[in-house]
DNA sequence: ATGAACCTACTGAACGTTTGTTAGGTAGTC
DNA sequence: GACTACCTAACAAACGTTCAGTAGGTTCAT
């Protein structure tokens, strides 16, 4: 592995873990064991090494869900097999899901576009058809945005959840969550259908 | 407004938009045009400031669902008005919001535990009845989150789901994704007791 | 009613540290 | 001799924090 990436798998963790004025270039350097102008000499500034951190996170996600697509059986088991994955990447690789946290906080409308253009488009799309499948005369985008905003909230507001009365140990296990939010919305395509 | 009271409010509003290392207090101590060393008078350090700051942001929205649960109508009127007002106060306290997804990356325990035994024990409870009026046989602590998840998503998002296919300007209007959250649920509780 | 003592709310200037960034040099490879 | 990959050392600026001092109000014995 080369320095360069070296310096980008450390920047990925600590930037998502710290925030971007969080992490100083010193630290980032001490991570690596380089020194500071050893990291000057790969990105010409922070911001720079920062976009380059982002977008080498989101590199290696396209194919994680390729399986799921490729994968046989009837439309329903895709979509369980895709929440599946969803849940999975999130919990095994809780960096990557800290960084597009913060990435959202910023809110910055241009960088948020080359969010949307990178994976999440073509997956969002594969999704909208998958939905459309299942329950043809609803609205598609809002249906696939239900998928992911149930997904991440699970997730993401799991230390807060679990302080409220009515928790139970399987609503951390992402098989019960990805169960449940499938039936979730496979009942409601039949309800509306009927 | 007294000289501490005015502090909070803006830091309220900086560390939303700027994170705790991103604000500096010397940019809040230009924001309410006072010195540095008058801060330091008010609060014993940056920390005790930014709790403080967080639990002020925090103490005044308890009441704002108030209305909601002494309102009269069925469940399901109930349910569509608390989802409304929960939108209505993402979008129209954006700072609120935004402290409140920052205090989540923190994933600090004990924070997290004071923070959820707050409004939102108590708004969580109320929401969790009302949801077992309507579905008395599902997990009443699944749904509820559900309809946090649901409602949090469709806010927060919005920025990145405007730039994928089959968006439509009224994907960000309260009363539509009011309209469409409270439907899935309802249909979704309809297709499992039937 | 008056002056001393004490309070709160603040200021300006400074403390030492850390920040992002750069200049200049070195060791090894092509 | 040029190029890549790195180093040490330094720069100015910004950082959190503190200290000494001041203006204005209240308290209270004289």
């Amino acid at each position: 592995m080369s320095s360069k990436e070296k310096i980008l798998t450390a920047a990925i963790i600590l930037f998502a873990q710290k925030g971007y004025s969080g992490l100083s270039m010193r630290q980032l350097a001490l991570a690596v064991d380089l020194s500071v102008a050893a990291i000057y000499h790969h990105f010409p500034d922070k911001n720079a090494l920062y976009l380059e951190a982002v977008r080498y996170a989101f590199a290696d996600k396209e194919q994680v869900f390729d399986q799921v697509w490729q994968s046989k059986g009837s439309a329903e088991e895709k979509l369980s097999r895709f929440i599946h994955s969803l849940l999975d990447v999130m919990i095994n690789d809780p960096n990557f899901h800290r960084l597009m946290q913060r990435e959202m906080l910023e809110a910055n409308p241009e960088r948020m576009q080359l969010l949307g253009q990178g994976v999440f488009n073509t997956q969002f799309c594969l999704l909208m058809e998958l939905v459309k499948e299942l329950a043809p005369d609803q609205d598609a985008h809002l249906l696939a945005s239900s998928v992911l905003g149930l997904s991440k909230y699970f997730i993401e507001y799991q230390p807060l959840l679990k302080n409220f009365p009515g928790w139970k140990p399987e609503h951390e296990m992402p098989a019960f969550i990805a169960t449940y939010i499938t039936t979730l919305l496979l009942n409601s395509f039949k309800a509306k259908t009927a």
